[in-house]
DNA sequence: GGACACGTTTTTTTT
DNA sequence: AAACGTGTCC
């Protein structure tokens, strides 16, 4: 893609830029330059038509997408005149919408933000209760219950639709999950959404307010927009319908979240006068790659019809690599890369190894750490998904919303306080009893009346540091320092060390520990200097725990790194050279969707895995190589694999299948290298 | 109330 | 193969 400070713009791209005023949807290919569009738009609105930034809100789906578009923006309009540019995900907008229109959204201050985690303690406990665990896990609940909120259906009609007894018995469950959120003053993602739009519907006042601060709405990967969210984008927008939403119907991958496509052809029909301008024209590979791509997504049905074409020339025919097995597969890329590193000196920082899934990911470690090359790997186990992260924010949700009994129940027994589960399911029966939070009843002199007093003391002793803490936090101008002073009361440290399996582990949580409050300052220096109100420690909560996986990269961005991802996090990223690992039936046409029960979401699941193949081709900018083992050991047992099915639709002409039985050189320098890097090892561990 | 052993389940993809 | 949950025993 050209430079974001190159002053040309095709005439489609212009056209998208300097439409403004009325509806307007860009198709924007791959590579088509649809981020440049936006942020374009944003300086065109800003310079030629005098809108201030802060009346101007773009949306994006992560978090990444989000900050990159605010400093792509931010070096176009030089600074001042981009002072209050409002960019965010879809989420972190829905929660300072709640926050700001708080008692009008059903809700109290200080409410708790519910991860996925948290939502799925809570309908395990309702199972449990209801003796249903056998029937449905709390995660497969939770993926029902929010495509039923994504669709806006509330408890009722849910029950009301319901198609068999099962679905019935889940739509009961949803309705408890809901009044178990409520009386925890608490949220799931998906209701980040869908409380906006309830409230923007029913409150005439309020809905005017915001469509009057908003004067132009951006919206970046339409495609992924669920019911939910393309209901939001139609509320804010009123009826001027001043926005410019960009998308690729070809690269909507999140279809089993919700998302809806069609999203981008409804719009024709609530917007009479919508205007619809396609990119078409590809920056970032080179002729082979691109017929791949549009060779492979012609075996799709499509809404928009369009063609990718670039200008870049022909370049390297893509390869084919048959593999023996998983582990030869990752051995001859990451030796491969290497390679090319050592004799053509490309960057391993142009390397990006892609798959399906993120177990694939180990045997590419496992290679390209024995023979030395760095790497980094996005996704897996997330920073926030790790205990002692857990832990603490846990213990920042209770101080900022005492009623948040997920959080009460991680860290009642952390550090250990000898609170067993008689004791809770005591203390959990009484404040049942009196509708009160858990935390509550633990400070509740009835409670002490009916239990062992060894108990009850050990409950009221961590109500008494909480309340003391709590009022700390509300009082302290810098609410992180009562955090930190909390943590030092319960001498968290000190248990880290008693219970992690070794000393380095223990530094390593504290040093996570420590991460975590590094950040929730920077998050409170941001808001405080965006002079907006969200910096109270309720605020920063929420928004810390909307912020993951991605987030981490800008740390370990520095750094001459092969990337190694999912298809799905490598959307909207691109690499001169790429590797698509894995080509094999059951895994890039994924198991899972092909089952009947999954062709139920439109379109089938085979067609959103050949556009996730479609997403990884044409991340490619100079070199394309695919792989697959012909053998795997899956769930401990080896099995023989077919080759994907995406291999056959593409041209045969256009794809080098190397002789594959010999070692070649790389592989054969590789071997070397790799007993030089575990000799290295040997005497690096003494 | 906690430690250990056994059995079972896991692999989609993420805000 | 590894991680998780349940159940049993101290």
């Amino acid at each position: 893609m050209p430079p974001s400070n190159l002053r040309s713009l095709n005439p489609r791209q212009a056209e998208a830029v300097e439409h403004v005023g009325g509806p307007l949807l860009v198709i924007a290919g791959a590579g088509s330059g649809k981020t440049r569009v936006i942020t374009r738009k944003i300086a065109h609105l800003v310079r030629a038509h005098g809108v201030p930034a802060h009346a101007i809100v773009a949306l994006t789906f992560t978090n990444k997408a989000a900050r990159e578009m605010k400093n792509r923006v931010g070096s176009l309009l030089k600074g001042e005149r981009a002072r209050g540019l409002r960019v965010s995900t879809f989420h972190t907008f829905g929660l300072n919408l709640l926050r700001r229109e708080v008692e009008a959204a059903g809700l109290r201050p200080g409410f708790s933000l519910f991860d996925p985690e948290d939502a799925a303690t809570v309908l395990k406990e309702h199972l449990r209760e209801h003796d249903l665990a056998d029937a449905v896990t709390p995660a497969a609940a939770l993926a029902r219950i929010s495509r039923w909120k994504n669709a806006l259906i509330d408890p009722a009609r849910a029950a009301s639709t319901a198609e068999d007894d099962f679905d019935a018995m889940l739509a009961d469950l949803y309705g408890r999950y809901e009044q178990s959120l409520a009386a925890y003053n608490a949220c799931d993602f998906d209701d980040l959404i869908a409380r906006p739009v309830r409230l923007l519907r029913e409150d005439r006042d309020i809905r005017e307010r915001w469509q009057n601060r908003i004067r132009h709405l951006l919206v970046d990967e339409y495609q992924d927009t669920n019911g939910a969210q393309y209901e939001l984008v139609r509320l804010l927008v009123g009826p001027r319908g001043a926005f410019t939403v960009v998308g690729d119907d070809d690269q909507s991958i999140y279809a089993w979240r919700g998302a809806r496509p069609d999203n981008l052809a409804r719009l024709r029909d609530h917007y009479p006068t919508l205007r619809v301008v396609m990119l078409e024209q590809n920056y970032r590979s080179s002729g082979r790659i691109l017929k791949l791509a549009n060779d492979l997504i012609g075996h799709n049905p499509h809404l928009f019809d369009k063609r990718l074409w670039c200008d870049l020339g022909p370049g390297e025919p893509a390869r084919v690599l048959v593999c023996r097995d998983e582990a030869h597969e990752a051995e001859r890329a990451a030796a491969e890369i290497q390679h090319m590193h050592l004799t053509k000196g490309r960057p391993y920082g142009s390397y990006a190894i892609l798959y399906r899934s993120n177990h694939q990911a180990r045997p590419f470690e496992q290679a390209l750490r024995s023979l030395g090359v760095p790497y980094f790997l996005s996704g897996g186990a997330s920073f926030f998904a790790r205990a002692e992260v857990k832990d603490v924010m846990a213990y920042l949700r209770l101080l900022a919303n005492p009623a948040d009994d997920a959080a009460f129940l991680r860290v009642v027994n952390v550090p250990r306080r000898e609170i067993g589960p008689t004791t809770l399911k005591h203390l959990a029966a009484f404040a049942a009893e009196g509708e009160e939070p858990l935390a509550a009843a633990c400070a509740d002199p009835r409670l002490a009346a009916q239990m062992p007093a060894r108990q009850a003391g050990r409950l009221m002793e961590l109500a008494g540091i909480l309340a003391e803490h709590r009022t700390v936090t509300e009082r302290a101008a810098n609410p992180i320092a009562a955090v930190r002073a909390l943590l030092e009361r319960i001498d968290y440290a000190g248990w880290c060390r008693d219970n992690a399996p070794s000393r380095a582990a223990a530094e390593r949580r504290l040093d996570n520990v420590a991460d975590l409050l590094d950040w929730l300052e920077r998050l409170q220096r941001e808001a405080a200097a965006d002079g907006a109100a969200g910096a109270t420690l309720p605020d920063l909560v929420a928004k810390l725990t909307l912020l993951d996986v991605l987030e981490r990269q800008d740390e370990a961005e520095g750094g001459d790194r092969v990337h190694l991802m999912t298809l799905h996090a490598a959307k909207g990223l691109e690499f001169p050279h790429v590797y698509l690992v894995g080509m094999e039936e059951e895994l890039l046409p994924h198991r899972g969707s092909l089952d009947a029960a999954d062709a139920e979401v439109d379109g089938g699941g085979i067609e959103e895995e050949r556009r996730l193949c479609y997403v990884g081709i044409t991340r490619a900018q100079q070199s394309l190589t695919f792989t697959r083992a012909r053998r795997r050991r899956r769930f401990g047992e080896t099995v023989t694999c077919e080759p994907s099915r995406f291999l056959s639709e593409l041209p045969n002409a256009e794809l080098h299948q190397p002789d594959s039985t010999k070692r070649t050189d790389a592989e054969a320098r590789a071997h070397g290298s790799a007993q030089l890097a575990a000799l290295r090892g040997l005497f690096a561990d003494r």
